[in-house]
DNA sequence: TTATATACATAATTTTATTAGGTATATATA
DNA sequence: TATATATACCTAATAAAATTATGTATATAA
């Protein structure tokens, strides 16, 4: 696990580009697949988590779509056309940003 | 100017990092050195600098030099033995989440 | 003389996350 | 069968970390 402050700032563009990368996900799925890309280095918590995914369904990024599995309530999300342009946004700008940080720390030569 | 989430939890890294290149500087000019650096990309605020650095000073991370500069006054700050271990646990921690932000988010094609 | 740059600082507020707590079903284990 | 763990949702209280606004004061450029 990184320093609790690392994370910070990085939710809303992890959630977007797993679900831009598969057709629909619920919350508790999210944090799972989050923990074992990262090898358990990041894990999401359900107290940022939700609050987040509801915040961004009322942003009209994405969409709800309830199930019941067994007698247990799944809530898929997915991304909403606002929602894949959005992603495309924050991946690139998080993309740009890593090679700021790259640059600003000195942590790889510069090639080119 | 990135989205202001970005920056969010980068601070004492970026800190540590210039002030441990250098002898000493104090906080009007590493938030001058960050804009340069960047090409203003990351602009750090007073209100978020000033208060961090005395945070790092009283944990004994930093230590203040006070010099009169004319009439003006400029608080000098460098890093103790203890700044210099862990500005290399912060980059390093940093270097270490790049690389696991950049698999997750699927920003380049993963080498060896 | 007036705006901008230099240089410090703090207070109120906002944002974002953690921690803790709550509800409930399914499954593995002792 | 009892109990712990995993699944699955959620919110409230609190803490952390930043922004925004404000304040003081000198130096310099327009």
């Amino acid at each position: 696990m990184y320093s609790s402050e690392l994370i910070k700032g990085t939710l809303k563009t992890i959630i977007l580009k797993l679900l831009s990368d598969s057709d629909k996900m619920y919350g508790y799925e999210i944090t799972q697949k989050v923990k074992e890309l990262t090898g358990g280095k990041i894990q999401l918590t359900e107290g940022a988590l939700y609050p987040t995914l509801h915040a961004m369904e009322a942003q009209g990024i994405l969409t709800t779509d309830v199930v019941n599995v067994g007698n247990r309530i799944r809530k898929y999300y997915s991304v909403t056309d606002l929602g894949k342009k959005t992603a495309n946004e924050k991946v690139s700008e998080y993309a740009d940003f890593i090679d700021t940080m790259i640059f600003l720390l000195d942590l790889k030569p510069k090639v080119g």
